[in-house]
RNA sequence: UGCCUUGUGGUGUAAUUGGCAACACGUCUGACUCUGGAUCAGAAGACUUAAGGUUCGAGCCCUUACAAGGCAGCCA
């Protein structure tokens, strides 16, 4: 990118790494490189939270005509497994970013960093400590009052050097012997405090399998790793702002090549739901959703199966911005996104969820015919598809009432409504289920000249409804899923109470015997579809089978009648 | 009671060397409509945490408070 495009691009707003991004090009401080990575630790999935950490590197990357790095930091085997590694690059992946050949682990660097160990012992500048786990918290001091030295803080360099080979060698029991930088016991930051920069840890790495006794810790690998790759910008949560002091000093005494810059910014945090990786292990340990790619779960698998498409999560992301300050993002910011991509793209079908049999007492007995109905009237080159019509019908359960409230222009006695791209019909009588007093049918004429939707009198019809023909509708089961917890910070709830105790009771709702007109026979996974008039839905990867088929619901439309009907009853 | 960071409509972000607080979501009207969807038009909603100060003029600069978040793993 040329000078006068950068220029003229930081006309626009920006956020301030993005700004600090343009001001380092513009004063050569990195020549023209645009150099992020993105970061995770393999001990579990990915969640909403990581897309906008991802969406942010790989964005930058992408805009400055730079690269972006998948890194996994993989410091502590004691936690992380492959497991995570796959699942983590397939997310990464189906977001719809691109590490190219850059798909690095912090433990490609482990000789690289047990060198410069090494030389920071040579330089006097670390040492092996001898105390416990224990001893080394209290020897450290609080927040208000200093720490103490360690006694071992002056054993001489040889001495260092010789137990430091001897613990990669493994001579020394887990916890009995660390390295430390030396630094400032003294230090009003806490990370400088004389860190751990490696402890002993006899446990198999994934990558490197028993050939490490001895593992560096994150302050120390992570900095080294950006360094040895070349990343100009180093993104992290505001969390790591306490530790830019330390990454800086780091570098600054091993020389490295290249210096990053660590910027901090605010992580995502998403109402309704919990994004910590603690919590959401414990709503799959304890059975309050199915596994980590529950629909309901906010991690990218979760909204995968759910039919989130990556670019909706990509406009979230990006239109949610990035800054220093805590925030909590409406959920419904993302359901905007989903809709507004939805829209545009989701093929129509009809669906008939709470099906409800109507039988038009003038259409002929036997007959069939094949309507014309457009696939998306926001993509003309969609096209149409047949729908079939008979006598018998199932509509709605919902779109027909006995006693209309106010307002209402669905089907009702006397009302006249229209079947969508067939008949209007008229409602002519309903009976009744007599041990429940529900209704058990309706009765309906129609109008033969109204085929297609329209009648030639220029008769107007207020409501229009679904339906699908009985004869031809395929059987589905569908899911109906909504937030998970019923307020919208789960993370700060009253005394006494947890998290826990805010689920959605109605986060799910399973619907059996669901009539589905015949064109979703052939639906598969990952394709969206619109059940006109009640939201987008998706095939279900897990559970769906060709002659038992199971729909998702990833969001519902907007429904204005809806939160009419709502208003009026609490007010 | 130490250090670091952050306070702008309900929510998320803007405001270019100090110059009428902008945009998006949400909310509310209305129009239109073969989805009570979409679309279109419009409205309400913030004296920018507080109090002082500098200035013709402060969200921006300076004080002092207050509030929120983070930090005492051999986790990341």
């Amino acid at each position: 990118m040329s000078p006068e495009e950068i220029k003229s691009e930081s006309n626009t707003p920006k956020d301030f790494i993005r700004e600090i991004v343009v001001e380092d090009l513009k004063s050569g401080k990195n020549g023209t490189r645009v150099h992020t990575r993105f970061p995770p630790e393999p001990n579990g999935y990915l969640h909403i939270g990581h897309a906008k950490s991802i969406s942010l590197n790989f964005g930058i990357a992408n805009e400055f005509s730079g690269k972006c790095n998948l890194r996994f930091d993989d410091t502590n085997p004691v936690k992380e497994e492959v497991e995570y590694v796959e699942s983590i690059a397939a997310d990464v992946k189906w977001l719809g970013f691109d590490w190219e050949d850059r798909m690095f682990y912090a433990s490609d660097y482990f000789d690289t960093l047990y060198k410069y160990a090494e030389d920071l012992i040579l330089k006097g500048k670390a040492y092996i400590c001898d105390l416990n786990a224990e001893q080394t918290r209290l020897y450290r001091g609080t927040l208000t009052e200093p720490g103490k030295d360690s006694p071992f803080r002056n054993r001489s360099v040889e001495e260092n050097l010789d137990l430091f080979r001897r613990m990669k060698a493994g001579e020394f029991e887990e916890g009995s012997k660390t390295l430390r930088a030396k630094i400032d016991m003294s230090s009003p930051n806490i990370n400088m405090r004389d860190p751990v920069m490696y402890r002993i840890l006899k446990t198999e790495h994934h990558r490197t399998g028993d050939v490490w006794q001895i593992y560096p810790m994150y302050d120390y690998a992570h900095c080294v790793s950006d360094a040895v790759e070349g990343i100009t910008h180093s993104i992290c949560t505001l969390e790591f702002e306490d530790h830019r002091p330390l990454y800086d000093w780091f570098l600054d005494e091993i020389q490295t090549q290249y210096h990053p810059q660590q910027i901090e910014f605010a992580r995502f945090n998403l109402s309704y739901t919990v994004l910590s990786k603690r919590k959401l292990n414990e709503l799959v340990q304890k059975k309050l959703v199915d596994s980590w790619d529950d629909p309901r779960m906010p991690t990218l698998a979760g909204f995968r199966r759910r039919g989130y498409t990556p670019a909706s999560i990509r406009n979230m992301c990006e239109k949610v911005g990035v800054a220093k300050r805590e925030n909590i993002t409406d959920i419904a910011f993302l359901e905007f996104s989903i809709r507004e991509d939805l829209n545009k793209h989701a093929l129509r079908t009809m669906a008939v969820l709470n099906p409800l049999k109507v039988t038009i007492t003038n259409y002929p007995d036997d007959s069939t015919e094949e309507l014309d109905a457009v696939n998306n009237p926001e993509d003309p080159a969609a096209g149409t598809r047949k729908v079939p019509f008979s006598k018998v019908l199932y509509i709605e359960r919902d779109d027909f009432k006995v006693d209309p409230p106010k307002g209402y222009f669905r089907l009702f006695p006397g009302n006249e409504v229209r079947l969508r791209w067939a008949y209007f019909v008229k409602c002519t009588g309903y009976n009744l289920d007599e041990s429940t007093g529900e209704v058990s049918e309706i009765f309906c004429t129609y109008d033969p000249a109204s085929k297609g939707g329209d009648s030639p009198d220029g008769r107007k019809v207020k409501g229009t409804i679904h339906w699908v023909s009985a004869a031809d509708a395929i059987d589905g089961e569908v899911r109906l899923y909504d937030r998970l917890f019923s307020v919208y910070n789960p993370n700060d709830v009253e005394e006494g109470k947890s998290y826990l105790d805010y689920i959605n009771p109605d986060s799910l709702k399973v619907l059996q015997n669901c009539k589905l007109e015949p064109s979703l026979t052939n639906a598969v996974a990952g394709i969206n579809y619109q059940f006109e008039r009640q939201g987008y839905f998706c095939v279900d990867s897990k559970d769906s089978k060709p002659g038992s088929l199971v729909f998702n619901r990833t969001v519902t439309l907007r429904d204005t009648w809806a939160k009419m009907e709502n208003k009026s009853k609490t007010s």
